[in-house]
DNA sequence: GCGACAG
DNA sequence: ATCTTGTCGC
């Protein structure tokens, strides 16, 4: 019988680079036989200062206009720390409970955040992207691991991020003398696919407009759900 | 043991 | 990530 989840998230710490170890294998580096991209969200969440909850949500662009055509989201307790290599474990809860509610299928995923630029190879967008079985992308903006060396000023200049002797992605210029965001494919993606779609979504401001959407939305629905407590609390 | 360390 | 006003620069 087909599992209907990837796994649960009842995990510590250690279970988790264990299972990113499994997952790895499982990430396909090449995009679909005849994929055709019509649709790309951007993906993201919010969290107030000490509140052990979290918002997550997506926006779903036209590839052609950017223009949004639906998004959905949702608020969760956050059930895991945020540890330096195990992002998802921390994201992807709320994620995948916003996904259900999202009624428009995308063909493409963007994280804000790493993909294969990661130690294990496993960043929140190969995870991410299993998880909801998407061709996916991560742009982050800084490194978790990795070096790149010296890239062209103009938008469009790149350069490839080295990880014990791998090329893990590429620091991407997406405005001209402004600071590169970093691109590395999550799964069903390859490298130049990868950086050509984050060039493509982006155009006046330093990250994908997927990104830009889905950070406002996630940043909005945390502030109502804010709101809604502080009613609940003088009443 | 000493730093580094996505969001 | 989040807490926060003004301010430097194209």
């Amino acid at each position: 019988m087909e599992r209907e989840t990837l796994h649960g998230w009842n995990l510590t710490p250690t279970e988790a680079v264990a299972l990113q170890r499994e997952l790895r294998e499982r990430v396909v580096l090449r995009v679909p036989e005849g994929w055709k991209v019509e649709r790309v969200a951007g993906a993201d969440i919010s969290m107030s200062r000490g509140e052990p909850w979290a918002s997550g949500g997506f926006v779903v662009l036209d590839a052609q206009t950017r223009a949004p055509v639906a998004q959905a989201s949702a608020v969760t307790r956050l059930s895991f720390p945020y540890v330096p290599g195990l992002l998802s474990f921390r994201e992807l809860p709320v994620l995948e409970e916003a996904w259900a509610r999202l009624e428009v299928r995308p063909d493409l995923l963007i994280f804000d955040g790493q993909g294969t630029a990661h130690p294990r190879r496993l960043g929140l967008a190969c995870h991410g992207g299993l998880l909801f079985g998407v061709p996916s992308i991560g742009c982050a903006k800084s490194l978790l691991v990795g070096k790149h060396g010296p890239l062209g000023e103009e938008r469009g200049a790149v350069a490839d991020i080295l990880h014990q002797g791998e090329v893990v992605g590429r620091a991407v210029r997406t405005r001209s003398k402004v600071a590169p965001v970093y691109v590395s494919p999550g799964h069903l993606m390859d490298l130049p696919t990868a950086v050509e779609w984050v060039l493509r979504m982006t155009s006046r401001y330093r990250e994908p407009e997927t990104t830009r959407h889905a950070h406002r939305l996630v940043n909005e629905v945390r502030r109502a759900a804010l709101a809604d407590k502080a009613r609940t609390w003088d009443e």
